[in-house]
RNA sequence: GGGCCUGUAGCUCAGCUGGUCAGAGCGCCGCGCUUACACCGCGGAGGUCGCCGGUUCGAAACCGGCCGGGCCCACCA
């Protein structure tokens, strides 16, 4: 693609391949615009360019199980703003799209659709074909879901995705995202995958992951350990209850939300100073029901003032449990299985008969029934005192699932992230301020997490869907796993699958035999793969080529509310792989709220589908709705701004319909003599300067507001002031004056469209179309130094001195109620100081815009702007 | 309990490092079919800048406190 570059400096050589239309309307323009874009291969990355001339950019992969809704079409034309003004700059532009088909939400959705069910245990079946397809909004239960192999799964997922995607391509196209649609990734593809394990393998082998067999939070309805990242806190209602533990000097009353916990008791803590216990320490006392003994310990962690001030210490009810445990090097004694029911067989610590019997009653039950038969218990042996209070309590709960989590005791893995190594924190949070955030203060909550974390990143889930961990365990004669010694295939083989694929030296005979082999049955959690998605993107494990050109990135763009997984979690990977930041700069979208300054959800079913509105009102308004807002900013929802986008988009397209029909625009600077003329331009020049600086800052909002600001005044004044001129006279002859106003309009109309481009790309490529070759994003974007040039250091305010002027004879009209047109006669027109030299300057076409007739005087005027006095209109009989 | 953001005309928001900052658009009222635009144009009315103190010659802007809204983290006996 040859391109032009039209600039002040040099004239236009050739005319658009269309002509200005009689008639301008913005109907179809999406449509339009895209094909042709798409045709030329107008945003296509030239990978040959260096990583200095690259702009590169980490994009979020939406979610295609879900749906798309107003908040993204909000963020990613944020992004696209951005791409499209780096594209201007002269920067090639690496912006890719993803697919995010990796995880729970697909997992459900293809099992819904599919009426299947994955289970890594089976063979590969070729050509299966599932039950049935396509959801009537039923749920179908797991026992009628058809097990299937895990790459069975994998192709229905893909088969199912494939039209959500074509969808979402659809809807980012019709919206005007710039992106090269050739370079688009899933998540769980065959790359991802490979990607996700290889970088796995490599934090393995530099001991930077690990497995450990540890307590941890874990979702019973999923079955899965869940990591700190996707805790959620909410309210849960719970009660006190006064329960009495038997000492040899009398009752010790504690007080528990958690009752059914009573049989995993392994000790009671109170706080080293508290003076109530000091006499039962190093005593101990018997559980109620269990009759099992436990010591009295103290240890600081212990608060004197919540509950009796002495805790039960379960195995485990809280996180505080585990601490207990691990300090005081307690005993475990679980009974809280991973479906969340208590466990079935009476364990081996509760000795008495009576006991036993007790335990009986609650084994098997859920938490919720064992608590009401542990209380019914308790309340038979007068061991409950008073009545259960009622209380809110906050639980942690996985923020996908709806019970709270409970702890058991699971081998898992972990990749390190500074949670339990200050250096390494201390380098993440180096990472942190070194990454250029915008919003600026954005960066606290980077902060503020890493500075939380309490522990390693949790990567492995007890899922089947997924990127298995490339994992192999040598089995003993005995047939137990030897977990210390994996075995790892080597990096050319990935992606793998463990389940049906087989270490190198073993046989599939082999399988799961003593002296044979087993397969790691976990999966990656998806964000041990979306922490990797610049080296997903930027061909890090096939194509090093590319990779050293677009890596490390120039811009992640993403929400907030995933500060601390996505963002923190692809900083973790790319400081352990690379050393370094993944990008330079992160930017940060706020919320859209509904009217009722409510974040907007898809649950809440009051949102608007993205494509419907786009429909309605134009994708250049809606973009400029979202352009409006700022980033990290939170945006109502508003209608009202998107029309205000659409009348400019349409103002734009009449505006240079007008300022083209005077015949051939000449974009010589040298023929701008005129000084309102200059004005205008250096008034330009000035925008252009800032609004360059506010983008380069990612203030895209300030930048639409001065172009806009500017182009306003240009329609109803400038234009206004010179349109009289800038017709040719009477006899055909084109005077000096009438060249430098069309040469100004031509040389305005150029920059304008270029400014307004990346926010509204369908009508500034429509006007572009009609007189300027190529594309107008692929133009470089204005430069304010040939405007200056052109202005030969006029005032600027001379263009506001005039508007002054012209708005004072228009008030005259206004108030006498009449059309106008209606001449004036004459007319005194009281100005202050200020203005008087700029109105002098410009007199000519402020009498030709006023239609002042006969004399127009000027006066003096202490006020603000001017006012007209003594008019004599000529009104029409 | 800790932290971040936020409170400016009826609505959505600008007001950057204290001194034409009291603004814009929408909405509202009135007028006008003017050879770019009626998906329009012109004119007008509207606010003691959440509240209370303080710093200053001067504060919407800086500091402290309070109140309201949003979000994050911690609190699970």
């Amino acid at each position: 693609m040859t391109e032009q570059n039209p600039s002040p400096t040099t004239p236009a050589p050739t005319r658009g391949t269309r002509a200005v239309p009689d008639k301008v309307s913005l109907d179809g323009i999406e449509t339009r615009w895209d094909a042709a874009w798409t045709e030329q291969n107008l945003y296509g990355f030239d990978r040959t360019k260096s990583r200095d001339e690259i702009y590169s950019i980490d994009t979020p992969p939406p979610t295609v199980s879900g749906s798309l809704h107003v908040g993204h079409v909000f963020s990613y034309t944020h992004t696209d703003v951005v791409a499209r003004f780096q594209r201007m700059r002269g920067r090639e532009v690496f912006y890719p799209m993803g697919w995010d088909d990796n995880g729970l939400p697909t997992e459900r959705r293809v099992q819904n659709y599919y009426g299947v069910r994955c289970d890594p245990s089976l063979p590969y079946v070729d050509g299966f074909e599932p039950p049935h397809e396509g959801t009537d909004g039923k749920v179908i239960k797991a026992a009628d879901q058809v097990p299937i192999s895990r790459r069975n799964f994998v192709e229905l997922c893909e088969r199912l995705t494939v039209e959500d995607e074509r969808q979402f391509e659809a809807l980012w196209r019709h919206l005007g995202l710039s992106v090269d649609w050739s370079t688009t990734y899933q998540t769980i593809s065959a790359e991802s995958r490979a990607v996700a394990q290889q970088a796995f393998l490599r934090n393995l082998a530099r001991g930077e992951a690990y497995q450990a067999e540890a307590p941890g939070l874990w979702d019973v309805t999923f079955q899965t350990a869940v990591a700190q990242a996707e805790l959620e806190a909410r309210d849960y209602p719970g009660a006190f209850h006064r329960v009495a533990f038997h000492g040899a000097g009398g009752p010790v009353h504690i007080e528990t939300t958690r009752p059914e916990l009573l049989a995993a008791c392994v000790a009671l803590i109170a706080h080293p100073d508290d003076e109530r216990y000091q006499h039962l320490f190093g005593t101990t006392v018997t559980t109620p029901l269990y009759g099992v003994e436990v010591p009295v310990l103290s240890h600081p962690a212990a608060e004197p003032d919540k509950g009796a001030g002495i805790a039960m210490c379960c195995t485990f009810g809280d996180l505080t449990d585990v601490q207990w445990w691990r300090e005081l090097q307690l005993p475990t004694r679980s009974v809280i299985g991973r479906d969340g029911r208590v466990l079935r067989d009476t364990p081996d610590w509760i000795a008495s008969d009576q006991g036993r019997a007790r335990y009986e009653e609650i084994a098997g039950k859920t938490t919720f029934s064992a608590r009401e038969a542990v209380v019914a218990g308790l309340r038979e042996t007068g061991d409950l005192e008073g009545e259960p209070q009622a209380t809110q309590r906050k639980a942690n709960f996985y923020e996908k699932g709806d019970k709270p989590l409970e702890i058991v005791t699971s081998r898992q893995w972990y990749i390190t992230n500074g949670g339990r190594d200050a250096q390494l924190r201390d380098a993440l949070l180096a990472r942190g301020a070194e990454l250029d955030f915008h919003p600026e203060f954005m960066q606290v909550r980077y902060e503020n997490w890493v500075g939380g974390l309490n522990g390693d990143w949790l990567i492995s889930r007890q899922r089947f869907f997924g990127v298995p961990f490339p994992v192999w365990y040598r089995l003993d004669e005995a047939g137990e796993p030897d977990h210390d010694h994996p075995l790892l295939p080597s990096e050319d083989l990935l992606p793998v699958d463990p389940a049906s694929d087989v270490p190198a030296g073993y046989t599939a005979d082999q399988r799961d035999v003593p002296g044979g082999f087993t397969a790691d049955p976990d999966i990656m959690d998806t964000w041990a793969t979306s922490s990797l998605t610049p080296q997903i993107v930027g061909g890090w494990r096939t194509d090093p080529d590319l990779f050293a050109r677009v890596f490390p990135m120039d811009l992640r763009p993403q929400g907030q509310d995933i500060i601390r997984t996505w963002l923190f979690s692809t900083v973790v990977r790319s400081h352990l792989e690379h050393g370094e930041l993944p990008w330079s700069d992160a930017a940060i979208s706020g919320w859209i709220l509904d009217p009722d300054r409510k974040k907007m959800s898809k649950s809440k079913g009051n949102v608007v589908t993205p494509m419907a509105l786009l429909e309605e009102h134009g994708s250049d308004a809606v973009r400029y709705w979202a352009a409006s807002a700022r980033l990290g900013t939170d945006a109502a929802f508003e209608i009202g701004q998107m029309k205000i986008g659409r009348r400019l988009a349409i103002k734009i397209l009449n505006a240079s319909k007008f300022a083209l029909s005077f015949g051939t625009a000449e974009l010589d600077p040298a023929l701008v003599t005129n000084p309102l003329d200059r004005a205008m331009l250096a008034g330009l020049a000035d925008v252009v300067e800032k609004a360059t600086a506010a983008l380069e800052g990612y203030d895209h909002t300030r930048a639409l507001e001065l172009s806009e600001t500017f182009f306003w005044t240009f329609c109803d004044d400038y234009l206004e002031l010179v349109k009289d001129r800038a017709y040719a006279g009477g006899d055909g002859e084109v005077s000096a004056g009438t060249q430098s106003a069309r040469a100004a309009l031509g040389i305005a109309l150029d920059t304008l469209l270029r400014l307004f481009a990346p926010v509204l790309p369908f009508a500034t490529e429509e006007v572009w179309s009609w007189w300027r070759e190529g594309s107008v994003h692929r133009a470089p974007w204005p430069d304010a130094a040939p405007l200056r040039a052109a202005a030969a250091d006029a005032d600027p305010g001379v263009v506001g001195a005039a508007g002054a002027a012209l708005a004072a004879l228009r008030k005259v009209k206004s108030e006498a109620k009449v059309s106008m047109r209606t001449e004036i006669a004459s007319v005194r027109l009281a100005v202050p100081d200020a203005l008087r030299a700029g109105v002098e300057i410009a007199l000519d076409d402020v009498r030709a815009a006023g239609r002042v007739t006969g004399s127009l005087d000027l006066a003096d005027h202490d006020g603000e702007g001017a006012v007209a006095h003594d008019a004599e209109l000529v009104v029409p009989a």
